[in-house]
DNA sequence: ATGGCCATCGCGGATGGA
């Protein structure tokens, strides 16, 4: 199986760079099972899931007009599908959950995309914390049920330093605060490991990079999109990375897909 | 020192992102 996530930035933009992006990897010899959107920025009625179907692949997602939006993208039907956050009460479309049927066992996904937070000390802030609250309950009580899980996305958060282009000018702003850090370290004490560290990666391995000051270029970046899997999945992992190609196409997102092969 | 880009909505420029 081969996992994968994106933020898109706006799939009504991105969506042909999307399908390109898989038809390469299928070309390329492990073509993607399984791929968590970010950003779709599409009322559900929008979504292009006729483009999808085309392209080979089921899909379930959570829309809202202009802002946030996701969806899973799947080769086989996706199952008891779960939208949001059960219990917190929220207008933003940011969280989905569904089963991939395998004949091994089941696999439950779960595809985010974090609040961003703007700033310590905001509003905004204080809605990402009670978001992550409301998350690592979820997840907890997911993984009971669901002992191969995998969550990813964009999580908005950075493990480590490791994860910053510039820790010393970045600390302690939004996406490398302690509070963040330590909302991400208490989701991974559920039993969840960061997939990509478990393999060794090039230097300066960002999933994120502003669109100014060609930030790219100067690999000024940071990690925030991550998979992460629970004991029973990490069994099967065999790969993970950062596919940097996308955010060299025209108009890319501002964002690089992450993906995760298992055996 | 400041802001530098992009998408949305909607037709100017504000808002949000990260």
């Amino acid at each position: 199986m081969k996992f994968a996530t994106w933020n898109v930035n706006s799939l009504g933009v991105r969506l042909p760079q999307v399908l390109e992006w898989l038809s390469q990897q299928a070309a390329a010899g492990t073509s993607v099972d399984v791929l968590a959107l970010q950003e779709l920025k599409l009322a559900d009625e929008k979504f292009p899931v006729e483009a999808f179907r085309e392209a080979g692949y089921h899909a379930c997602w959570m829309g809202q007009k202009t802002y946030n939006g996701v969806a899973l993208i799947s080769r086989v039907p996706l199952g008891a599908v779960v939208r949001n956050l059960p219990g917190f009460a929220d207008e933003q479309a940011r969280l989905i959950t569904a089963t991939v049927p395998c004949a091994g066992g089941d696999w439950r996904v779960i595809g985010g995309y974090f609040p961003n937070g703007q700033a310590p000390g905001t509003e905004k802030f204080d809605y990402k914390m009670r978001w992550l609250d409301a998350l690592r309950m979820w997840v907890a009580q997911e993984m009971a049920q669901h002992p191969r899980l995998v969550l990813m996305g964009d999580f908005n958060i950075t493990f480590d330093d490791q994860d910053v282009w510039d820790p010393a000018a970045l600390r302690e702003t939004i996406h490398c605060t302690s509070d963040e850090r330590h909302q991400l370290a208490r989701l991974t004490e559920l039993g969840l490991v960061d997939a990509l560290r478990l393999f060794p990666q090039p230097e300066r391995t960002y999933t994120w990079w502003d669109y100014r000051d060609f930030a790219f270029r100067r690999k000024r970046g940071l990690r925030i999109d991550h998979i992460l899997v629970s004991a029973a999945a990490r069994c099967h992992v065999k790969a993970c990375g950062v596919d940097v190609g996308p955010r060299r196409n025209e108009r890319p997102s501002d964002h690089a897909p992450v993906w995760l092969l298992t055996g």
